[in-house]
DNA sequence: ATTAGCAATCAACTAGCCCGACTGCCAGTT
DNA sequence: AACTGGCAGTCGGGCTAGTTGATTGCTAAT
C-alpha cells in the first residue's frame, strides 16, 4: 500500500542518510528535492513508510532512517546502477596491467576492491577441490626418499616428501609416475582420494608399500587445498568515520579474521543467481547483524566459482559498491580465464 | 640522579598503569605496595621522576603516567622476565603439533602470537632470495609448450608456462633439464638470475632460443619470490578497549596494511642483537608514534632471518609480550629448522 | 489529497555547582 | 638528611537545571 511517491521518498531518505549519516527530516526532503509538495505531505508518506517498517525514527523529534527492510527494498527496487567513475575505471586498468602470479593477482584484486568501495573487501581463495590434476611428478631424493609434486590446472603446486620403505629404483619410480599420471591427470581434486585407494591394488605387490606411501602424500596435498580460506583488505575502512564503533567494530573484525562465519555466509549465497547478492543487517547472523555484505561469485577456473565481496555498515552506498563488486568479479573472472587458456 | 627507590616507583607506576589504564596516584602506591614509606615520600620521588621526564601528569590533579622515555627505562632496566603461563605453553604445544606446509605454519604462527599477546601480530615472510634451489623440472605440454617448475628448499614451488619457438623434442627437454639442475641446484635464489644469463651461451645454438625462454620464466619465478611481504593477525585487538580511537587507530591499521612502513622498520631493527627489540612511541616514525613495536628475528632458513613481532599501544604488558615474542620466534626457528633437516 | 499551523517531544548543548582525587609545599620529626 | 603529616590549591568529571532547536503528529482548513 505504498504509493509511488512514498517509494521515491524512501529512496531519497536512503540516499541522504548514506551521505550525511544524519536522520533525514521531512522539511529537508521537501526543500532539497524536487517534489512538488510540502513537508507535511512528505510527513504523511513517511508515516506510511514507518507503518510498513521501512523507516524508523531514532527518537521522537528526529528525522527518519531506513530500517534493514527499507534498505532491502531500496536495493531490490530503487537502486539505480551507477556506472564506474573514470577514476575507478583507471584503477582497474592499472591493476589489470600488472598482474603476476595467482597469489599476487588475488592480493591485488582484494586491495583494489577495498579501494574502490572504501570498505573491507573479502576474497575467497579459489577452492581447488574442483580444480583438476595437470601432472604428478615423482622426484627421487637420495636413496630412501622421493618427493611428490602435484600440479593442478589452476597453476598451484604442492609437494611432499615420502620415506621409502626400501631402496629406491629409478625404474620403479618411472613406472609409478607413468601409472599415476595415466590414472590421475584430468581428474578433479575431489575425486583423487577415491581414485588413489583403488590404485595401490593395481600395482604389483612388491611396490605396493611405496605406492601406498605416495598415495598418502598425495591425499595430504589434496587435503591441504581443500580448506577454504579468505583474504581481507581494507580493515582500516571499518574504523574510519564512526567514533562510536569501538563496541560494534570489534566483533565484526574478529569474525572476519576467524573466517568461518563469512565462509558459511558465502557458501549459503553462492548457489543463487549470477548477480551481486546483498545481505543486509539482521538478514545476517551474529556479528554481521549490523553490517551489510555484498558478494558476487567469480569464475575461478574452468568450471568452478568462488566468491568475493565487501563488508560494511548497512548505511553504505549500495549502488556504487554493487557496481564495483560486479566489475571486479567480472574482471577477475576474465583474468583467470585468460591465464587458464594461456596455460592450456 | 634517581635513587633505587625512585626506579622502583617507576616500575610500580608502569605496572599499575598497564593494568588499570588509569593514572597512578602516590597514595595508591604507598598503600598497595610494600614500600615502608608514606605517600608524601613517594610524591617526592615522583617529582624527581617527573624532572627526569620519565613520568608525566595528564593534568594537575591526576596521578602520573609513564612517558615514552619512562617505558624505555622500564623495558631496559626494570622489566623482569615473566615465564610463559601454562596456558600459553599449552597453546604453543598444540600449535606445534599441527603444523602442515610452510604457508600454513606461518598463518598459524602469526595467529598464535596474536592470541598470546592480545595484540596485532606481524610476521615477515621468509625472504626466499636466500632460499636455495632444490630442483628444476621441465614438463612438456603439448607440442609447443613446456611448463617450468622451480622447487626451493623452503618447500615453496613456482611454475610458469613457456611457449616453444619450435617443435618440442623430449630428448632436448631432458637434456636441458639435466643441464639446468646441474647448474642451479644448491644455488641461492639470489644468484639464479646471474647464473641463468651465463647458461644460454653454454648450450648448442639451435637450443638457445628455447633455453632463453626458459631462463626468462625462471627469472620471473624468482622475481615473484623476492618481494617481501607481511602477514597480520589480530587486527581486532587494536580496536579492543580504546573507545577514543577512531582518530588514532585508523592510521595505524592503514599503515600496517600498507606494509611499507613496517617493513622499513623491521629492516632497520634487524641488524641489531639477537634479542627481542622494542621501539616505543616517538622512537617510531609517523603512524606508529603512539604505539610500541616489539620484534624479534627468527631463523627462516639455513642462514637467513626474517622478523616477527607485535604492534600495540605503548601501554602494553612488555614483560609478557616480549617473552611471547621471543618464545614464538624461537619455536618457529626450530620448526623451520626441523623441516629443513627433515627435507635435506 | 494537500496544506498550513501549532503544540508536544526530546536530544543536545550550556552553565553552574560541587565533589573528590591528586599534587606541591612547608614545617615539624626522627 | 631523610621522612612525614597536614593543608591549601588545582582541576577533571559528574550532577542538575535550564534552554534551544529540530522535527514530528495532529487537526482543521483548502
Amino acid at each position: 500500500m505504498v504509493s509511488d511517491r512514498a517509494l521515491e521518498v524512501l529512496r531519497v531518505i536512503v540516499q541522504d542518510y548514506i551521505d550525511s549519516k544524519e536522520p533525514v527530516a521531512s522539511k529537508a526532503i521537501a526543500d532539497r528535492h524536487g517534489f512538488g509538495v510540502s513537508a507535511a505531505t512528505i510527513r504523511n508518506d513517511m508515516a506510511l513508510l514507518e507503518e510498513e517498517e521501512l523507516i524508523t525514527a531514532p527518537h521522537t523529534s528526529a528525522g527518519r532512517i531506513p530500517t534493514d527492510k527499507g534498505y532491502r527494498v531500496f536495493v531490490d527496487q530503487l537502486a539505480g546502477i551507477k556506472p564506474l567513475t573514470p577514476a575507478q575505471r583507471r584503477a582497474i586498468e592499472q591493476f589489470l596491467s600488472e598482474s603476476a602470479d595467482l597469489d599476487d593477482t588475488l592480493t591485488r584484486t582484494v586491495r583494489l576492491l577495498s579501494q574502490l568501495t572504501n570498505q573491507v573487501a573479502i576474497l575467497q581463495y579459489p577452492s581447488l577441490s574442483v580444480a583438476t590434476v595437470r601432472h604428478v611428478e615423482l622426484l627421487p631424493m637420495g636413496t630412501h626418499r622421493v618427493m611428490t609434486v602435484l600440479i593442478t590446472d589452476g597453476g598451484s603446486v604442492d609437494q611432499n616428501i615420502v620415506e621409502c620403505p626400501r631402496e629406491l629404483d629409478e625404474e620403479v619410480v618411472a613406472e609409478l609416475r607413468a601409472h599415476l599420471n595415466a590414472q590421475l591427470v584430468g581428474m578433479s581434486l575431489a575425486q583423487v582420494p577415491d581414485k588413489l585407494s583403488g590404485l595401490s591394488s593395481s600395482v604389483s605387490p612388491q611396490r605396493r608399500d611405496l605406492m601406498e606411501a605416495i598415495a598418502e602424500a598425495l591425499r595430504h596435498a589434496v587435503e591441504g587445498h581443500r580448506s577454504d580460506r579468505l583474504m581481507m583488505a581494507g580493515a582500516a575502512n571499518l574504523v574510519r568515520g564512526e567514533p562510536d564503533f569501538s563496541s560494534s567494530v570489534y566483533p565484526v573484525l574478529e569474525a572476519i579474521e576467524q573466517q568461518v562465519t563469512l565462509l558459511k555466509l558465502f557458501t549459503e549465497m553462492k548457489w543463487e543467481s549470477e548477480e551481486v547478492q546483498a545481505r543486509i543487517g539482521r538478514e545476517n547472523e551474529g556479528p554481521f547483524a549490523e553490517t551489510a555484505v555484498l558478494a558476487s561469485a567469480y569464475q575461478s577456473g574452468s568450471d568452478h566459482r568462488a566468491t568475493l565481496g565487501v563488508v560494511g555498515p548497512t548505511r553504505m552506498d549500495y549502488s556504487s559498491n554493487m557496481t564495483a563488486v560486479r566489475a571486479v568479479a567480472s574482471y577477475l573472472s576474465r583474468l583467470l580465464g585468460d591465464q587458464e587458456s594461456e596455460r592450456a
